[in-house]
DNA sequence: TGGTGTGAACGGCTTCACAGCT
DNA sequence: AGCTGTGAAGCCGTTCACACCA
C-alpha cells in the first residue's frame, strides 16, 4: 500500500469501530468480516475497509478481521494504547455529568484530575477526585495529563483553554458554545449541544 | 439564484450564524460584513457568503449583512420561527445536565416534557417538570411535541427510539452510545460524546 | 468460493476569482 | 471603492468494481 493521507472522517470512525470490536472480544467473537461489522454501526461494508485500508489492511481474505487484531491495531493508531490522562475545568451540571460518564474508561481514557473557579466548590469531593482551584492548572505539567476537558461558559472559554495551552495541554474537547483560537500543534475539538438540536426543525418534513 | 441542493454542511454552520446575529444584535449592532462574521466564527468569508447563497443571499452588495434580516432569514430556513418543543427521555447524570442547559432557549427550543423509567424518579420535579414515566410517551402525540432527546443507556436506545417515532416524533437528538435505525422521514442526529475525546490522543502530536 | 484490498470514477463541499450592485 | 453573489476549478471523501489471496 502506498502512502496516502488520511481523511479526518475515517479518524472519527475509527473509535466506533473500536467499541464494537471490543464488545465482541467480549462476547468470545474471534473474527468478524466488514459485512458485520457495517449492520451493526450504520456503515458500508467498503467504508470499512477503505477506511482501514489506510493503515496497511489487517484482515485475511475470504475470512474477514482478527477481532482482537483489529482492537489493538486501531488502539495503536489512536494513540490509546496507553491510558490517557485528562483534565476537566468546570464542574457545574455538564462537567459533573461529564465527569461520571462511563463512556471513556473503554477507550482507556481518565478524568484524572478536575478544576473550578468557584471556591465553594474547590476542596469538595466528586466522583472519588477533589475539585482544584483553577490558579492551580499549573501543576498539570507533572502529572502526565495532555487532554483538557472545557465546560465552562463560553465567555471563561478562551481564556481557560489559553491557560490550560500554557501548561501543555496539547487537545482539548470543547463543551463551551464558543470558536477557540489556538496556536498551530494545538487541536480543538468543540461538541456544541445546543447546535444539533437547532438543527433538527429542519429535518421535520414540513408537512 | 438557481435552486442547488444545500449542503448539510451548510445546515450545522447556520446556527452557528444564528447565535452571533443575535448576539450582535442584542449589542445594538445594525450591520455586519461576512468577513467580521468570519473572524468571530473561525470560518472564511467566502464560506459564509456560500453559505448564504443558497437560500438566495440576503446581504446588500458594498455593505454587509442586516443583522436583524439575518436573525429572521436564518430562523425561517432552520424553521425555528416558532418554539419547538423537544421530549427528554432518561434523567440521569447526563439527562439531567441537558435539561438545565441554558443554551437552547437562544434557538426558541423547549423542552417540554422529561420521561424516565425509573420509578423512584417518576413523579419529582426538575428544572419545574415533573418527570413522567415512559409508559406515559403517548401522551406527546397531543402535547405538540416532535422532537425527541434521548440520554438512557445504550442498551434502551433502539427501543425508546421506536416508542418515540411510534408516538409522532420525527427527529432526535441521541446521546446514547449507539447506531439508532429509524424509517424513512425520521431524524436522528447523534452525540455520541466518548468518541471525540478518544479521537483527542491521535491529534497530540508523538513528540 | 468468499471476503479483503485498492485504483478509478464519482459526487459533493470548499476555495477562488471576479462579475455585479450600491 | 467596497462587499456581496456565484459559476468554475480544485480538492477531498465515498462509492464502486474487480483484482487478489486464503
Amino acid at each position: 500500500m502506498r502512502y496516502r493521507r488520511v481523511p479526518d472522517e475515517t479518524i472519527k470512525r475509527l473509535p466506533i469501530y473500536l467499541r464494537r470490536a471490543i464488545h465482541l472480544s467480549q462476547k468470545g467473537v474471534k473474527c468478524v468480516s466488514s459485512a458485520e461489522l457495517a449492520s451493526l454501526l450504520g456503515v458500508t461494508p467498503w467504508q470499512i475497509r477503505k477506511d482501514l485500508s489506510y493503515f496497511g489492511g489487517f484482515g485475511t481474505r475470504g475470512v474477514g478481521y482478527n477481532v482482537d487484531k483489529l482492537i489493538s491495531r486501531i488502539r495503536e493508531i489512536l494513540k490509546l494504547n496507553v491510558v490517557r490522562k485528562a483534565a476537566l475545568v468546570g464542574v457545574g451540571n455538564l462537567g459533573s455529568a461529564i465527569l461520571s460518564y462511563p463512556g471513556f474508561q473503554q477507550y482507556w481514557l481518565d478524568i484524572a484530575a478536575v478544576f473550578d473557579i468557584d471556591k465553594r466548590k474547590v476542596g469538595k469531593k466528586l466522583s472519588g477526585l477533589i475539585i482544584e482551584d483553577v490558579s492551580l492548572l499549573g501543576t498539570l505539567k507533572d502529572r502526565g495529563i495532555n487532554l483538557g476537558i472545557l465546560a465552562v461558559p463560553g465567555e471563561a472559554a478562551q481564556d481557560v483553554a489559553d491557560d490550560l495551552i500554557k501548561v501543555g495541554i496539547k487537545a482539548i474537547l470543547n463543551f463551551a458554545p464558543q470558536y477557540i483560537e489556538v496556536p498551530r500543534g494545538v487541536k480543538v475539538v468543540t461538541i456544541d449541544i445546543a447546535l444539533y438540536l437547532a438543527r433538527l426543525p429542519y429535518y421535520v418534513s414540513s408537512k
